[in-house]
This record gives structure tokens, C-alpha cells and sequence, in this order.
DNA sequence: TTGAAAGCGGTACCAC
DNA sequence: GTGGTACCGCTTTCAA
């Protein structure tokens, strides 16, 4: 006795209504798709039976002979960053203005649920918009032929597409401010985790050696308001002397913004900091923090974009093309 | 010649790749789908083909005939706003655990979109859970047949389930506290926009009636910080004696934090600000934002619990279990 | 181990 | 205006 208590409701299709109504599948059709070669009151009698029995289209029926609707997959680390929220935003606002759906997966940064992800979303979408942090081997064999963009790192096979963050302007950009402001000792909170610098940093590098300025100052930080916090409390201690910060993203920033507070070190006057994406939620911290700011919604328009000619076949875009530029926001905190 | 410049690749089905690896298409299906009655290099000859060909299993043709595959569609007016990017990630976390699918839709705040989504989605989804400003007839109207499970809105018809909050004793709380700080003019920032106070607005008079607390100071905010910075400014140009603020949501508790410094009061020295929400979000200002916090993670998976009774005809969860406790939680604003 | 046939629930194209 | 039929692409019996 494994059966539910209630009483399951087998499935209404498109024969029981056109029982039910005295007329043929087809009519029932007619009725609900309000095509007009049809009598107003077969119409009716076809509807009111339908609501009678609860009636509900199959989705998979309907998608399986009129080939339009398109789904595609958008997978993120975690949507409570902010970051993701808006590259999700951004994405959904786009796919909208197509009439595209969006699934969404939050892969709360673990891999395996990024790969247990990819499985499942091979047959669930037309195509993939996604953050990912496996390789791609592992990317080509879950998505095989699926067309999918990256976003956050580049790809290397031509199987893939990706957009591009271009910071090196701005960055040299907040450098440059920060040194025409009069800071000779300006260290940088990197993300942490990984190895290998991140490419922020070698931009940060290479600004900070064309103003000669020491390039030695870099702590890893958590990706967290925390993680930005601490790494700060570990830049000051190492090197007292630093009066400016530059973050490898707004979050890191926002936690380094309060840790000089609680350092006493008030913003900008004593520590002039800078971070990177130009979140909205910089302009909601005090003061409000100054970024090499990203154009998200550019971001997810581009992505859906490539998707778009991806899906078709037509020409896709190229790597020139795929590429948001960063730019300099100060507000506040630098 | 209005066709695309590429070469329209036509859809490859299991015929294809069936004929092309020379077996049946069961057989294709049996490779495909990794079921033991076939022979290894039948197999693996299969495969190969249909790699080669590039083949895709339709999920519409796949999801026709075992019908498996669960997906929600969850509404929402604005995902950058942290409240519903939070409800947002619980319900995909809540729906990930069951393997469900979800797919959002933001609709922008407008109710044209919100309308155009409910009308596409019926067809889309098994099931909503969602935020609405639309009437129940129209919900109806639009979703007739689908499991709705509304959030942030009580319902009236049993024809829907709705996740209802609780805030009256956190709010009370919150009240209690104020009082017992000392604080004996206590203003609020609702909600503006709609015409009649919200609920949190009376829980609040209930709460400082009962505290012999005036009543009156009371100002519309916008739902963003900036319609709370603006609010708490009028409120404190009517009334300057006020000393302490419950806001309507963290929003725009955020908003009155920042307008409060550049008016030159501290937090919470000379204004204590109480939330209501608890998001994330408020752990990031300075001070920390006290709030009746919301446990939103409990929010979306209730959603998505009910939604899944509903589904199979079982038992709903009723009124009584579908309630979202809200608490006091005093962390620096208050 | 493999293949033939019968659906899954709709829509389109044809007669009537 | 309405119904018959084929077919969308795949999986699941059931034989062979």
C-alpha cells in the first residue's frame, strides 16, 4: 500500500475533452488555441468542458510539434552574490525581450553539483549560459552539442564561447587616480583560493609598475565581505604604512571598508580603497564605495546575444565582440 | 531569401543516427540511455554515431513519454532586490534537493509583464510560486489548472495556497525593546504606493498602543534606500524629536541608516533604526542593521513543499503550518 | 541482443 | 465548420 491517499488525478489530455464534448481532438484544438474556423458554441461547449475537467495542455506535447519556445540554462555558483544576482538579472532581462525561458541553477559552489548540473541540464535546455569552475573536458562531455557562453574565465576550445572582462583600462585607470592622489603604498586584496593570480591582479601589477609604485603588498582574500575584511586586517598589520587598497571585487571591498572603520581608519582620508564590478551595492555602504565598474546588463545581453546566434547557426560573434569593458566609478571611497 | 546565411542544420533524431550506425532506433535509445540489453560494441557503435551526427534527444519528445521531470516557474518583480533574490535562492534550493527544475521570470515591476508572464507560463511550468500584484481573478484567470502558491500576499480563495508572515510578535519585540532603551517617539517608514497601511504598519500601532507609544509619526517610503533615505528625512523635519525608526523593510531601513549620517545623527546613539526582513544585505552596513528577520530559506521551501503536495494531489499543508515567523534580531542599528 | 509496433499528447493538413 | 489521419521524437512493451 505505497499509494497516496488522495485521489491521483490521472492525467486530463485532449481525448477526454473531446469526449466529453461530443467532438473530435482536433476541434478541442481549435477551441483552445482560439483558431477561428470554428462555431462560437462548439467553441464554448469545448472550453466549458475542458475547465470542467481541469484540462491542462502537455507543455512537452505542445513543444514537441510546434518547435518554438527556447530554454536555456543559466548556471551560477551562488545567486545570493551580488555579482551573480546581477549577471542573473541581467541575463533573465534579456531572454525576456526574447520571449526566451530561463532555468536557473545555483550550484551553492560545490562542484559536484555543478556536474550533477551539467548532467541533468543537456536535455532540460537549448543552451547553457554559465560560470563554471570544472574544465573543459568536462564541460564538452556533459553539453555536447549544446551551444554554451561562459562567463568569468575564457575558454581555449572553439567549441565554446566566452565574454571577456576587459578591467586593464580601468584599472590602470584607478591606479592612476590613486596615485595622482598622492599614494605611493597601495596594496591589493586578490581573491584567494586558486593558485594563480588572478588577471585583476596582473593588471594591478602592470599599472602599479608603469607609476613605480612597490607591487609586493597582495593578501588572498575569501570571496566574502569577511574574507575582504580580514585580508585587510592582515595587509595593515604586515605593511602599516599602505593608505590605499584596490580589491579584486566590491565585496571584498565592502568587508575592507568596514574592517577600516573598526581599525579606525575612516575612508577615504586615511585609506582610499577601490574595488572592482561596480555593484548597485556599493552605493548602499558608507561611504559609497568607489569600483572599476562592470556593465552587467551588458554582460547577460551579450551572453544571450551569442546564445541567440549560436541557436540559429547564423554568424556568432567573435572574441572582439564578446568583450565588456570596465571602467572607473568614483563616488566615495577613493 | 529571408533564410540565414549558415547551414540551418536540421534537426538530427534518433532515426538519423539509427540508420546511420545501422541498428533500429529502440536500439539507439537502449545505447543512449545506458540500458544493459545490448551488446558492448553495438554500443559503442552508437554512440560514435551519434556523436558524429551531433545529436540531441528532444527533451520535449523524451519528457512526452516518461513523464518525470518536474519544473516550477517562480515570479517575481525584481530580482536585484535583495528580498527576492533571497526567496529566489531558497526555493531553488529547496527545489535542487528535489531535482526540480525552475525557471524565473522578473517581471521588471510592471504589471503588463507580469500579466504576459502569466499568461506564457501556464503552458511552461507544473507548477508557480510567485509574487503578485494582480488580482486573484486574473491569477485565476491565467493559471487555471496549475498549482499557485503565492508569496507576500495572503490569499481568498481556496483556489490558492499563499506562505503567510508572521511578524506581530517580532515586531512587538522590536517595540518592546525600543521602549525599554528608553525611546518614547518612535516613527515608522511604510510602505507608499498603495493606498491602505500594510500589515507591518499595524502590527507596529498594535504594538506601541500597547506601550502607550504615540502612533501617529508615520511616512510613505519608496521600496528602494534612497525612498527611505528621503523618508526619514521628512519624517524627521515633521518630527524632530523622534529618536528612533521601524522601517517597513531593510531596504529602506538601509536608506534611513545613510540619510541618518549625513543628517549628522549616529546609529544608534541618537537613532536607533529597526528593519524588517533580516537580509543578508544588512551585515554589510555600518552599523549592522537590527531587524525582524525573516527566515527566507524557511520561506522557499515551504513554497516548494507545499507545491510538491499539491502536485501529487496529496495532502496540503494548511493555513497554520504555512506561516514564515518573523523575529527580532538586534545586532547594532537598535 | 535486437527490432517491430504501439503509444505519449498534441497540431497540421487534408478531406468531407 | 468539423473530423480523419499522419506525424512530431522518443521510450516501452512484446516478439523474434
Amino acid at each position: 500500500m505505497v499509494s497516496s491517499s488522495g485521489t491521483e488525478p490521472r492525467k486530463v489530455t485532449i481525448h477526454d475533452v473531446a469526449r466529453s464534448a461530443g467532438v473530435s481532438r482536433q476541434t478541442v484544438s481549435r477551441a483552445l488555441n482560439d483558431k477561428d474556423e470554428i462555431d462560437g458554441s462548439t467553441k464554448q461547449r469545448v472550453l466549458d468542458a475542458a475547465r470542467e475537467l481541469g484540462y491542462r495542455p502537455s507543455r512537452f506535447a505542445r513543444g514537441l510539434v510546434r518547435q518554438d519556445t527556447t530554454t536555456i540554462g543559466l548556471v551560477i555558483p551562488d545567486l545570493l552574490n551580488p555579482f551573480f544576482t546581477e549577471v542573473a538579472a541581467a541575463a533573465l532581462e534579456a531572454a525576456r525581450a526574447r520571449g526566451w525561458h530561463v532555468v536557473v541553477y545555483d550550484t551553492a559552489d560545490r562542484a559536484e553539483e555543478e556536474l550533477g548540473t551539467l548532467q541533468v541540464i543537456g536535455s532540460q535546455v537549448d543552451a547553457v549560459i554559465g560560470y563554471f569552475s570544472c574544465s573543459e573536458d568536462e564541460l564538452e562531455q556533459f553539453t555536447r552539442g549544446v551551444p554554451v557562453v561562459l562567463i568569468g574565465r575564457e575558454h581555449h576550445t572553439p567549441r565554446f564561447s566566452s565574454i571577456r572582462i576587459d578591467g586593464e583600462e580601468g584599472v590602470h585607470a584607478a591606479v592612476a587616480h590613486l596615485v595622482a592622489e598622492g599614494h605611493t603604498r597601495v596594496g591589493m586584496l586578490d581573491h584567494g583560493g586558486r593558485a594563480e593570480p588572478s588577471v585583476r591582479r596582473e593588471w594591478f601589477a602592470t599599472a602599479a609598475a608603469a607609476y613605480g609604485i612597490d607591487t609586493d603588498m597582495v593578501v588572498g582574500a575569501d570571496q566574502s565581505a569577511d574574507g575582504g575584511g580580514a585580508a585587510l586586517k592582515t595587509l595593515l598589520t604586515a605593511h602599516p604604512d599602505v593608505t590605499a587598497v584596490f580589491t579584486f571585487n566590491d565585496i571584498i571591498a565592502i568587508g575592507a571598508l568596514r574592517e577600516a572603520r573598526r581599525l579606525g581608519r575612516s575612508v577615504p582620508q586615511d585609506l582610499a580603497v577601490i574595488g572592482f564590478d561596480g555593484l548597485k551595492l556599493g552605493a548602499l555602504v558608507e561611504p559609497p564605495l568607489s569600483s572599476v565598474a562592470l556593465d552587467t546588463r551588458k554582460l547577460g545581453a551579450l551572453a544571450i546575444e551569442q546564445v541567440a546566434r549560436l541557436l540559429t547557426g547564423g554568424n556568432p560573434l567573435g572574441a572582439d565582440d564578446l568583450v565588456v569593458r570596465a571602467e572607473l566609478r568614483l563616488v566615495g571611497s577613493a
